[in-house]
DNA sequence: TTGGCTGCAAATATTTTGCACTGGC
DNA sequence: GCCAGTGCAAAATATTTGCAGCCAA
């Protein structure tokens, strides 16, 4: 796992590398990505960059967020009753544990997955480009 | 995997022990739901039943489906941008194919996933319920 | 300088809800 | 007959888009 920093270099790269202008909302707001690790919503996006960048419009967040899932640098977990969710700092599939009650997500360390990619894409016809893999259920706060 | 009818037995005995009302409407829009092995959505069942039974609300769709989501008798497959699929055949988690080209949705033939729950809840303090699991991909029909 | 980016507002799409009427039990 | 269920329309929610003005390169 590359430092949280690190990962906000790595994505104004990849803005300059595709003649992307580096404004100072994208920064703002790629950095909220790079460094969170709470998976955050674009509303939580858009309520933090409020504070430093009050100006910024939620339409600014989503073509941002947009934008860098095109890029390939931030995991968009999807749903349809609550808002989506962003993961910065690991770009690429991997599991994650979501609690029904508080709605945090937070990463588990689980090996044994990396393959499963492969053997469907091995067992189906299918080209396996992704995938996604989540666990529901409650989390050791909301259980006391 | 029990039989397509039997699956729809299954959901109105389920109405039946609930004291919920067993409607015309009911009846087929379950039926649909435990026929069809496409994951339909809302309108796709909206659609369907309209031919039978042109008088459906859309409203009554959403809610005959979130009553058997409750009575846990469908699997709900959330997107943001898509609309919603369901699966009646398989009302458990399972593993799912997803093309991102046609939008088709299969169920593949995996072993050594249904492991996968335990494992997290043994190694986190998570008491996981549910999970899911999708691949995405180009199927071999989109390949051509 | 200039075309991509921002910000506002309006549009879009999906699902939910309120409420009067209807029909299953 | 009672009350849950239906159907219509309006509301709610999340995200996208059009466009005028602005600013990074």
């Amino acid at each position: 796992m590359a430092h949280p920093l690190d990962r906000f270099e790595q994505m104004v790269e990849k803005l300059r590398q595709g003649n992307h202008r580096i404004t100072p909302q994208r920064m703002a707001i790629l950095k909220i990505l790079s460094i969170s690790d709470g998976h955050p919503s674009a509303e939580m996006v858009y309520d933090q960059i409020k504070q430093d960048f009050p100006s910024t419009s939620f339409a600014t967040v989503y073509k941002t967020i947009a934008l860098a899932k095109e890029l390939g640098e931030i995991l968009e977990l999807e749903f349809s009753q609550d808002s989506n969710r962003y993961d910065g700092s690991k770009p690429y599939p991997h599991p994650h544990l979501i609690c029904t009650h508080c709605k945090k997500i937070i990463d588990p360390t689980l090996e044994s997955v990396n393959h499963l990619q492969d053997e469907i894409t091995r067992e189906t016809g299918f080209k396996v480009t992704n995938h996604r893999l989540d666990f529901y259920g409650i989390c050791p706060d909301c259980q006391k």
